[in-house]
DNA sequence: TATATATTTCGATTTATTGCGAAATATATA
DNA sequence: TATATATTTCGCAATAAATCGAAATATATA
């Protein structure tokens, strides 16, 4: 049996479909060299003040994208403290890519 | 070096991002089993009518969704008389599939 | 040439998305 | 407790996308 995508392929396109939201999950593929260090380590993933910071947007604007790439779960949001660590969903990633893969 | 997309990848990604024109790609896959037989083979793809009858849309919100594919390269449009038929770009599918892979 | 068929383009409306600043929430620290 | 920091949520304006019916275009045929 295929694999079941949750949050289903539509919200997961419509996710990627947007160029800031695929740049932000391009950082996150590699937080060493796309971010200064961070006072955390980048076990936990990248805070979203520091994507604010790299992205040219409003700190709204871009909490409202990261709220969009963890609704179609592509990052998943690790709270410590007063700060919110972003990092990718590989398995669903790896999961959608095999999918579109054959669907498309 | 890596293919170059023509039309770029953005446009790829937003016209794979509603579901309507996803469904019409599905279709196209394999027409002798998605549409009854048309007048002509299924040979220069699937004309414009068939599609439009299949989906329940207006005539011309099929013919916008048939433009945006076309546009994004992902279907090839073949005029012959008074009709239109589509088929799949699979080429472009396919250096799509390969890029988003590497990319994502 | 007139009429029928296939498809697109136009104009308008509706709905969804993006973006911002300000206010709200949550946590940390003085 | 007051203040600072991190982030989200709210309210709203601007832009983009989807949809429809009617008109336009192109081709075919009587």
């Amino acid at each position: 049996m295929t694999k079941r995508l949750t949050p289903d392929i539509d919200d997961i396109i419509k996710a990627l479909a947007h160029p800031v939201r695929r740049e932000i999950l391009g950082w996150l593929k590699s937080p060493q060299k796309s971010f200064p260090t961070q006072a955390h380590s980048f076990e936990l993933g990248v805070c979203a003040g520091k994507i604010y910071e790299k992205a040219d947007l409003s700190q709204s604007t871009i909490s409202a994208h990261l709220a969009t790439l963890q609704r179609a779960g592509l990052v998943v949001p690790r709270k410590v403290g007063q700060w919110i660590f972003y990092s990718r969903n590989e398995a669903l990633i790896d999961k959608f890519l095999d999918r579109i893969k054959s669907d498309l």
